[in-house]
Order: structure tokens, then sequence, then C-alpha cells
DNA sequence: CTGAAAGCGCTTACAG
DNA sequence: CTGAAAGCGCTTACAG
């Protein structure tokens, strides 16, 4: 694997270890001579120095950690790209997990990525990861950012995304174009994430005398098929419903395949709004309407934080909210 | 990050560093009493053993690398998912790359994979990546898996997917339907995937008395903008074609869309088959036709040959095949 | 059954 | 400007 070692080069360019360590991080006075007299040797044996012999003295290995639900959810790919990106450009090669939305699995990845001595993690943790279970681990291990929602700890940072407002923004959005009927596909309960766009949902219903009506919500796992069978459920309960706001887009993907096999036009008949903007919103008929969230943004940001806490260790970051807005295309 | 080290536990437990890291690795005899004292030790003091520090010693670190052109394009995503779960599974975790379809990025990640000391890596390489190009590190580091295209080197396998086949049963398919104007919309050129594909095409075409017009191919990026542009110009300049078999769904996508502005039907005025089965081609209404490539299989099998090639390193590999299968739906 | 020593491949004070 | 020594946190022969 690394068969040529530093001891090699110096033996090689008759140097001290010492000297091609130098040379190699390019730090201290050196010879012109010398110093091309060890460059010559390395680029000739095709010598790279090892990142964990380093890293274990060091302390630090130019790694960074990230877990996420599944990385075959759209948004979480897209998220993840631009990490890995982030990260590469600030000279870190990243670790990767799928935690399947199990916290008991996030504690797993966490410690895992402890033991494999990264910097830094960077985690969208599923409801479950509370506080108090992060704690014991988030107590020994800095820095870490939290993708989407908050952990409270002194050692956590979060880069989250302006839900509340873009759903509100979505359903005023449905009411300035007459609709005073609007369901909400809603998705997983006991998380923050949905309570925040039932907030906004909320708000711009009120805000315009319109009522709240917790039966034209419906929960369940956040998928299309999860949607479609929603979306018939609630449209033959409540045939009245004009408009529907989905937790994202997934489920608004099922509402609009829904209204196909019911007859009903969108967005004539049944308008339609998604949440994260994910490829996919582009490529159905008629494209979706959505609330995109800014997913490059997102990684791009918690990289950059990570390298902010690693500068400066015992300060504490407040969030950083990366936009969520109305992206008008056809369902609505 | 690590503040307590096997010297705190021995020194607590009151044995040699030597015995804690026997019951760590729980090989040797030891004397229960001094067992149970030692574990509870490292039970108390929250220890966890460095992988740093042993990967330096026993040269592996239980770790493999992954570099795909991009996380965020479907089909590696979900690779990638099953990739990183049968590493899990088997022990390994995974840095993983995003290349861009760079050959010298490709080449960098693989550098910085083997700096890192993984114990495999596992590559979909892009056409760029030539054999002459890969050999100078491939000589130097072993395993490596390529993932859907083969690249010949002795320390190199492969995990490949029947495409010639798939894509032959998908014009024998189209031609059953009573089609014999059918065209392709091609992917990005000088790619063995794109050959393969119209290998099968044409055999297909040739075995019915066909003809193969190279005038009913089209090419460029295998993107869902391209897909619907090239269905455009195709199907202008050749108004006779009744079908379209694309090099992947996402092409494909982007013909259902064009079809869709042309107020051609489909599959009724013009029938359409993808390739790869990405989740979005259930999305989509009419939902779409298409060959489906076992990407799970692909990830699991890649890890699983690592593992082999691990514990037989100087055997050579034959390529593991993967099913690709026609998955009919609406679309054709 | 358990310990003291050497060493994995580097970097970091310390000398010279 | 460059070298010899110590040490990062483990594991691996070698003794006892």
């Amino acid at each position: 694997m690394h068969p040529v070692t530093m001891r090699d080069v110096a033996k090689k360019a008759l140097v001290s270890v010492r000297t091609v360590s130098r040379v190699v991080n390019g730090q201290g006075e050196i010879t012109q001579a010398t110093r091309d007299r060890v460059t010559a040797t390395i680029e000739a044996l095709g010598y790279r120095p090892s990142k964990v012999a380093r890293a274990l003295v060091t302390q630090h290995s130019d790694t960074i950690g990230l877990v996420v639900s599944d990385i075959a959810n759209p948004f979480f790919s897209e998220v993840a790209r631009a990490t890995q990106q982030a990260a590469r450009a600030a000279g870190y090669d990243v670790f990767f997990f799928n935690s399947d939305s199990s916290w008991e699995e996030e504690l797993r990845a966490l410690h895992s990525l402890a033991d494999h001595g990264v910097d830094g993690i960077i985690i969208a943790p599923s409801p479950g990861l509370t506080a108090e279970r992060i704690r014991p681990f988030a107590d020994r291990f800095h820095p870490i950012v939290t993708l989407v929602y908050p952990i409270a700890h002194s050692h956590i940072s979060s880069v989250l995304a302006e839900i509340r407002k873009g759903a509100r923004t979505a359903v005023e959005y449905l009411i300035g174009q007459g609709h005073n009927r609007i369901g909400m596909l809603a998705g997983p309960a006991a998380n923050p994430l949905l309570h925040w766009r039932v907030q906004g949902y909320r708000e711009a219903l009120m805000g315009h005398g319109l009522e709240f009506r917790t039966d034209w919500l419906s929960g369940g796992p956040a998928t299309f098929e999860r949607g479609r069978a929603s979306t018939c459920d609630l449209l033959a309960q409540h045939p009245q419903i004009t408009a529907l706001f989905a937790y994202n887009d997934l489920l608004a993907l099922g509402a609009i395949r829904a209204c196909k096999e019911l007859g009903r036009r969108v967005p004539d008949d049944c308008a339609i709004i998604g949440f994260d903007d994910i490829p996919a919103a582009d490529w159905v008929s008629p494209a979706l309407t959505t609330v995109r969230v800014d997913k490059r943004g997102l990684g791009a940001q918690a990289m950059a934080r990570i390298l902010e806490m690693l500068h400066a260790p015992d300060q504490t970051f407040p969030p950083i909210f990366v936009p969520a807005e109305l992206l008008r295309r056809e369902s609505a």
C-alpha cells in the first residue's frame, strides 16, 4: 500500500527524516539544493506521506464525517454532494453514513467517526436524536454541525432552512390565487420539521381569516406512495378542497399522480405545492410548484461552520439560515 | 477527542497495556477476574480504541473508498447507499468522493484514499479513466473494484450490468409491440456504456430485419433537458419514428416531456423506454417503462468482491454480472 | 496468564 | 540550516 516511507526517501536523499518532513510540509528554512534533492527523490520514489501516521501525531486527520438518514433521498444526496465539494475545497475528505432515521444508528455512526479521528461531524439528525441522547457524545466530541434542525449543546452548531417562512409564503400564494379550502399533506409526526411547516401553513390561513382544520391534514411517512394514498383519502372525505400544500416533494408528486387518477386536473381542479425542490419536481407534468430549499447552501455552510468551529473551539455560534423560497412552476 | 487512552485504562485497572489490548481484541487467554476488571474500567472511563493508532500498526483501517461521478445522480446515490450498507455490515466505514466525471479528479481521489490507508476502493470510473492512466496507481494499490465498466489490471475486478442484453430485450419488446421505426436517445459518445446499449439496440433491429440508421440516434449528455431537446429534434426530422429507446431514464423522462409538448401521446403516438430505473421513473405519468439495473446488487456485490480480494490478494477474479431487465410500466 | 520492549510512519521540541 | 530523540496510541513477537 505505502511501501515507500519517509525513511526511504531520507536514506536515498542522504538527509534525515526530519528534513524530508520539512520539505513535505513546506516549513522552515532549507537550502535550495537539499530541497531540490529531496523533492526529486520523493518524485523518483513516488513517495506519499501517510495520513494515518500524520493523524496519530498531529491529532487531526483532515477528514470529516457526514451522517444522513438516506443518501438515496434526493434531498440528502444533493446536500451530500455540496458538502463533499466544500470539504474537498478546504482540504478535507469525507466519511459518510446512512442512519435510516434511527437514532441508535446515528449514535453508532457518531462514535465510529470519532474513533476514526475525524476533525468534525455534520449530521442531519432524525427526530429521535434528542439533546439528552447526544449529550454524552457531544460532551467529548467537538465540533458537530446539525443540518436542518438544531440540537442544543455548546459543541453543536446548526444550519437551518427558513421553513416556517417558506411554508407561509406558499400557502399565502395559494390564498392569493383564490383558494380558501387548502389541505395539507403532512409528514412524520413528532417532527420539528413538520411543526414549522404546519406553523407557516396555519399562520397564512389565520392571517387571511381562514379556518385551520386538523381534519384537512394527513400524516404518515413522506413518500410518493403515501402522498398518493393520502391525497385520495383526503379528497374523498373533503371534496371541497381545491389546493394541497405538501410536507415535501415526494408527497406532492404522489398527490399529482392521485389527482390524475381521480380525474382532477392540476392545477385547475386542485393546485399542489411541494417542499424542497428535488430534481424530479421539474421532470413531472405539470411541473411541480414548490418551496425551494437551498440544498447546496446547506452543505456548503455546514462545512464552512465546521471550519469556523475548528478555529474557535470555545466560541459558540448562532444558527445559520438558508433560504426556502417559493418556486412557481405549473402545479399551482 | 480521544482523551482517554489505553494507557489510562491500564493504569486504572492495574494491568499492562498489553492486557488491555487483549481484552479489547478478545484474543488470548485471560483470567475472568482481570478481564472483568479491565472491561469495567473501559466502561467507566468511556474508553474507545483509536482506529488511527491501530491502523498505523496493523496496516489496515477497516475503511474503503467509494468514488462516483456524482452522488446526486439518482443511479449513483442508490448504489452508494447499498455500498455503504454492505460495508457497514462487514465492519467497514466508507469515504466518498465525487469526481464530476473527470479522470484527473478520479486519480486525485484514488491517491487521497490510499493516503488515508483505505483497505480497498470501489469506483465507477468515467470513460476517461483508461487502463493506462490508472495503471501507475493500480500497480501499487490493491484491491480496486470497478462499477458498471471494467478496466484491465490484475488488481482490478469489476461488477458489471447486463447492458447489451437489457438493451436488446427492450428493443425487441418494442418490435413485438409492432414498432418498426425506433429511434435511440444515445448518451455521451466514446463511452463503452453507450456502445453496449447501441449493440443491443442494433442486434434487436437486425434480428428482425429492421434497418439500423445512425441518423435515428441522437447523442449528447445524459440529462433531462437534453432528452427533451433531442426528442424534439429527432421527431421533427424523422416524424415517422414511433418509439424511442433511451440511454438512461433522465433522457427518457425528457422525451416524455417533449412528447407532451409536441402533442404526441405516450405510448400511443410514441412509445418510450428508459434505462436504469431510477425512483423518478415511477413518479411521472405515464410511468416510465425501463430496463431496471440492479443498483443494490451493484453496491452489495462490489463490497463482497472487495472482501474476497482482500482475502486472496494474488488471485484474479472474473467480472460479476448483475441483471438488467425490462420493467413494463406505462410508457411502452 | 501477563508484562516490558520494539515499532508502525510520521511531527515536534531541542540541540548543534 | 539540519540531525538525533521522543512520542502519538496502539499491536506484535518475545519473555517469564
